[in-house]
DNA sequence: TGATTTTTGTACCGTAATGTATGAAAATAG
DNA sequence: CTATTTTCATACATTACGGTACAAAAATCA
């Protein structure tokens, strides 16, 4: 898995590219598309300023693959936050947990989501990122709103409900979690919030943990 | 109310300052605050470059006035959306509505919340931005927080509610709106979860506009 | 009218930003 | 060992950006 590729013509590469792009993610992260320069693209991924044009393209292609691989990170950790099996609860309670970690990691402080926080300010007038934001947490509402699906057909939500606007609701505490991460709300407001979400979307019922049915 | 001030000493202004304020604010509100340029907001105003500093500031104290600008905007629009009398729904409803409107408009194109997706941006790495952004959006929690308080002692919500905890998700569903707003849903799609959102928060009770009690 | 005050508008300064040209460096191929 | 290929690293070119100096303009005050 990590192989070494067959050994190329010319003189090796420095960096590892998808370390780099990962390090290129983490600056965009803290300042946004517009409030980073090449310079601190440079300075994050130690790559020198020819090199990142010739790896990744110019800037705005380098955020577009920075969004991408956000997308495909977000994609994994949705699907293993979210299993099929065991009670709703615990699965979303699990994920926002996961969530606030993320979201309170970073170097210069707590991020947030990089679509929620940085892809969304240029979507104005970008309509390139605004795509890729979009098909990103729109790919979030689905997988939210299949596992809702499934919890309604397994019993674990009642049938009155509608699996698509639970699904919304669900990315939205995903949202507001961002937004709040990134003004400095503690994890333990963070954690309050969300739990006291979960309960909302799922119903006042066992919590997350469940020791025994109620009753 | 519209007094013309004393008449002042020396050359008069070719410009209206809470005119202009608005205007820097929107070019703000669209391209975010790194992504604005300081000939943007001359454009956007019409003053040139001294006269912007010279009535403003720097573009950073700029930037904090429009915060402080749209907080209070933002506060009026919570008071009138949010009256003590009258039934809960309805006015978590149309504040709702109220604010898919102002987040829909914008002459480049739908732009969101101006806090939710500029301010919080810059937050990471600049500290008084966000402790501006943060006090405005606690403000609107606190908002949120008074108006559930007092429906729950009018018996309009039910006694177990937390109303500090309904607030934050109260809050969310703007967030959310204002994420979905800049990167292109469309208004039917927003005012629906908007919808699902009042359901949730306010229980499946009697609609919005009520016509008649249910049974 | 002439002095004073304040704003305007142009032009400018130094820095930072994005992107690139070019030659040295480090590998493979024959 | 030489040729070839690919990457690196410095230096550069051009533009954009934030901020300001300065003189003309437009008002009031005496």
């Amino acid at each position: 898995m990590v192989q070494k590729d067959k050994p190329r013509r010319g003189r090796p590469r420095a960096y590892d590219p998808d370390r780099a792009l990962a390090q290129a993610t983490a600056a965009f992260w803290d300042a946004g598309y517009a409030g980073t320069s090449l310079d601190d693209l440079s300075a994050a991924t130690g790559m020198n300023r020819p090199s990142l044009y010739g790896a990744f393209g110019d800037k705005h292609t380098l955020y577009l693959k920075a969004i991408e691989g956000y997308r495909a990170v977000a994609r994994a950790g949705m699907q293993t936050a979210l299993p099929q099996e065991g009670p709703l609860k615990a699965a979303l309670g699990g994920l926002y947990q996961r969530a606030i970690s993320l979201y309170l990691s970073g170097e210069h402080g707590p991020r947030g989501c990089l679509l929620v926080s940085t892809a969304a300010t240029e979507a104005v007038m970008d309509a390139e990122i605004r795509r890729a934001a979009r098909a990103a947490l729109e790919e979030i509402d689905a997988a939210f709103e299949a596992r809702f699906r499934h919890a309604r057909e397994q019993g674990d939500l009642p049938r009155s409900t509608d699996p698509a606007a639970l699904a919304k609701l669900a990315s939205a505490v995903l949202h507001m979690l961002s937004i709040r991460a990134r003004i400095g709300t503690s994890r333990a407001v963070l954690e309050q919030i969300a739990a006291s979400g979960v309960d909302l979307i799922c119903g006042p019922g066992p919590t997350a943990r469940r020791k025994a049915p109620p009753g």
